[in-house]
Order: structure tokens, then sequence, then C-alpha cells
DNA sequence: ACTGCGATGTCCT
DNA sequence: GGACATCGCAGTT
């Protein structure tokens, strides 16, 4: 397991710039940013592949598209802070804020690569119902769905509203890799969103084109 | 490989 | 009361 110290060597936090552009600026520059989060005191750590972009202007599948409500308003607040949703029953989606306060705009994760803690995503993407089945989990099915990323992160609406920016104190945050090398435009595929009824036609939808843990949707 | 569908709670009309 | 930014299982080709 890595150590608290030589994470903060490797990973630095991003500032509330980076999240306060647009939000289809903002899904693609996270692509390849790493979600850091720190449950029971150990650290599970995914790298973002694929992502997708709403906004409250001109997006009829956007949560905001009909102006702000309790669920939603977390869209509306400060860039960098994560809207997390409860939908289906038993699902959960994270997002990140995008644009300035006041503007309704995020990027939903909808799949990431396993990096550290893997046997603990797991333990939390397969303790549900029936034991027995013991069918095996493939690493890169881990986070390969939005709803699986926040199972296997244990994210539920408990961390609707937390601050990602805050490198040492949230118990979830974004970083990026130091020295990591930056994603090419040739790496990224732009595509159209999945999973909705409406504003498919928007291409809004992003993923790292080599990547094994995308959504297969 | 693909297709259909059940689970299940909250929001919004 | 219907819709829903989903997933996994069961059945079929």
């Amino acid at each position: 397991m890595m150590k608290e110290e030589n994470l903060k060597k490797s990973f630095e936090p991003l500032s509330e710039l980076f999240y306060s552009r647009n939000a289809l600026t903002l899904a693609k520059e996270v692509l390849g940013k790493y979600i850091i989060r720190n449950y029971n005191n150990e650290l599970l750590i995914v790298r973002i592949v694929e992502t997708e972009a709403y906004h409250e202007i001109g997006d009829p599948a956007c949560h905001a598209f009909n102006g702000k409500t309790e669920r939603n308003s977390v869209m509306f607040e400060s860039p960098g802070m994560l809207y997390v949703y409860f939908t289906y029953g038993m699902h959960y989606c994270m997002n990140l804020v995008a644009e300035p306060a006041g503007t309704a705009a995020a990027v939903l994760i909808r799949a990431a690569e396993p990096v550290c803690g893997i046997s603990t995503m797991k333990k939390l993407r397969t303790k549900k119902s029936k034991q027995g089945s013991a069918k095996t989990l493939f690493d890169e099915d881990i986070a390969s769905g939005p709803a699986k990323l926040c199972q296997g992160l244990a994210i539920t609406n408990q961390q609707n509203g937390a601050n990602v920016k805050d490198f040492s104190k949230s118990e979830i945050y974004l970083a990026q890799k130091i020295n990591a090398p930056k994603i090419l435009i040739s790496e990224i595929i732009e595509t159209t969103r999945v999973g909705i009824k409406k504003g498919t036609e928007l291409p809004w939808r992003f993923y790292l084109k080599d990547s094994i843990c995308v959504s297969r949707i």
C-alpha cells in the first residue's frame, strides 16, 4: 500500500481554475487524472479513462436543464465540488462540478482504471446479495461504468458536495501525477453520450482510445 | 455474441 | 405515477 508521504511526492492537486473551465474542456482534461479516496485509512486510487459533459444550457439530459432543485443544487456551486446522485433505486454516480459558481455544469466520471487498493475495491464491488456465486471480477471491470466506479470507491450521497480540491483533509480528491506525460488529442475519442434518452446527438462523451476499462454499453 | 428484464428509491410533474 | 446519466443475470442465437 502506498504511504501518504510517497503519495504527496508523486501527485499534486488541481487548482480551482482547472475546474472552472467549461464542462467540455474539463471532461477532456480530466482524462488521465487520478481519484484518490481515503477509505478506512486505506488509499484507493483510480485513473479516469471515460467522462461525459452535462450543461444546463441546451442539454435536456442535464439534471439542471429545468433549473435548480434540491437534488441538483451542488451543480450550481463552486467548481471542484462533487455532485453525487442516486439513480435506478440502487446506484450512485459522481460528477465534478465545472464552470464558475452560478452556472450548472458537470462532468460525469464514467469509468476508471484501478491503480491502488484493488482487493478492497473488488470487495466493495462484490459484497452484495448472494454468496456462493464466485464469479471472478476482472480488474478492468472494477470501475468500467459510472455506478461501478462509485461502488468500488465507496462513494454515496455522503460525498455529495465534497471538495475534491482539498488535497489533505478531504476523504476524496482529484490529483495529477507529477511528470505524467500529457494526454494527446489523438488518444481521446469524442463521441455521443450513452445511457440517456434525451440529448443523444451531442458528442459530449470522451474516453481514452487504448483503455480496456471504458464502459461497454 | 446479443436481448430482455428485474431490482429498487428518489425526484419531479 | 412515470422516468431514471445502471447493472447483472438469465435466456437465446
